[in-house]
DNA sequence: TGTACATCAGTGAACGCGCGTTCACTGATGTAC
DNA sequence: TGTACATCAGTGAACGCGCGTTCACTGATGTAC
């Protein structure tokens, strides 16, 4: 089964990847609203070319996405792995600097995860992984935190249903052993991370922060502080 | 001049409010790529007679837009105004539970004025004060906090261009008297309050959080601990 | 190694829709004398 | 109070576009014998 790949699958490979790109930059210059015939338009092909390589709209938006998760899951986990494991500061910051520089190199891709939803699309299950990816790295620097014992167990008072949900959550495959309250604060942090992130990528900050870079580091410090790490 | 309204300028208010009505209802079910021509249809007119009314769909938009933040804002300062001056942390958690159940119950609103930007539509000044509103409210929490002693100024080190920056903030108007510190921590927390609204309306704590309103009057909580009010 | 058949990529036409905006028009409402 | 003229709301047709998806087809590539 797994004899080496013909002519037609490395074109097949090749087509797909030029269909993504080129969807992309349509994403970036014309919104959301992906449209099939404009990309087959620019490739040079028949509108209904594209059909060979993906069943409908909806499913190149699902690989768009997809892509886009695997992209800055990836660039934060490089961020990550550069610097050296105990300066647990050090990949907090690396891993917000990276995605805030993935966001800023591609806002539409940004806004396709993390905007408005498309109407009428629903992201299939297959994303999850995906998705998870950028926050993964950042439960692991907060995970080695705690098992180093550099990261306090804050004795925040959760109310039940809060702490049942957290435990939970801590019981997931790569949040395993989060200390509720370190995990509370996380996803308190992390909002506010993305809350940062479309308020600059939207133009909230316009005419209010004029050195977003200065801005974001400060933010970046902020929430460190409150996870403990700093 | 101000005669008494005519009952073409009655009919015009009427039908002004009519148009907006159900191009909200479009927002809701069909997203943000309002069509002129449904909501006409919908009104039981032919297309072009909407033009006696908006200019344009931009038009259209902006007054959506402007009534949205109107609204939510109204809906703040009134949660504000119903709790006893002093009672600062009664106020925050009320302008907090007022922008989340305003936002629940317009989803789509919610997401055209704080989701993705509409491409090739430019949001004219005339919205800014609108916009604002919200924030005014909490603004004028914190200042009443700061005023009283309550609200500690907390002793934060921020970098030259930052707090240069919140200086600039703080001279404008509503915002004046907020020490620089202070008002970098309800820039955080704003952040971060809808860095969760955004996550709770866009569908992302699906599956982690059940109890969503347990968790957000948790993380209101989280915020005013911040920001000193607690 | 050569041939026959199956697979697949891309074409081009069509189906059945949608859209924003303009323009000349009719008929009703409002205003000035 | 009544009439003449101006204003305005809504019509209907048209312009010039766009879209996703299906389907029968040609011709090239791949595979099995």
């Amino acid at each position: 089964m797994s004899t080496a790949p013909t002519a037609r699958d490395i074109a097949r490979a090749d087509m797909t990847e030029r269909i993504k790109t080129i969807a992309r930059a349509h994403l970036a210059s014309d919104g959301p609203d992906l449209s099939l015939r404009a990309v087959a338009r620019e490739l040079g092909v028949v509108s209904s070319a594209v059909y060979r390589y993906f069943a409908s709209r909806d499913e190149l938006l699902t690989a768009l996405i997809i892509d886009g998760y695997d992209s800055m899951g990836e660039a934060a986990e490089r961020a990550d792995a550069a610097v050296p494991r105990r300066d647990l500061m050090g990949r907090w910051m690396a891993l917000g600097r990276a995605a805030r520089a993935w966001s800023r190199d591609r806002p539409a891709e940004y806004a396709l995860l993390y905007g408005t939803p498309i109407p009428g699309y629903a992201a299939p299950q297959d994303t999850v992984p995906s998705a998870q990816r950028v926050l993964l790295v950042a439960v692991g620097v907060v995970r080695d935190g705690v098992e180093k014992g550099v990261v306090p167990t804050p004795a925040d008072r959760l109310p039940k249903a809060v702490r049942a949900d957290f435990a939970r959550v801590a019981s997931y495959p790569g949040f395993e052993g989060l200390p509720p309250t370190v995990l509370g604060r996380l996803m308190s942090v992390w909002a506010q991370l993305f809350g940062t992130l479309s308020f600059e990528l939207f133009g909230r900050y316009t005419g209010a922060v004029l050195d977003l870079d200065a801005f974001f580091e400060h933010e970046l410090r902020t929430m460190a502080r409150h996870i403990g790490l700093l």
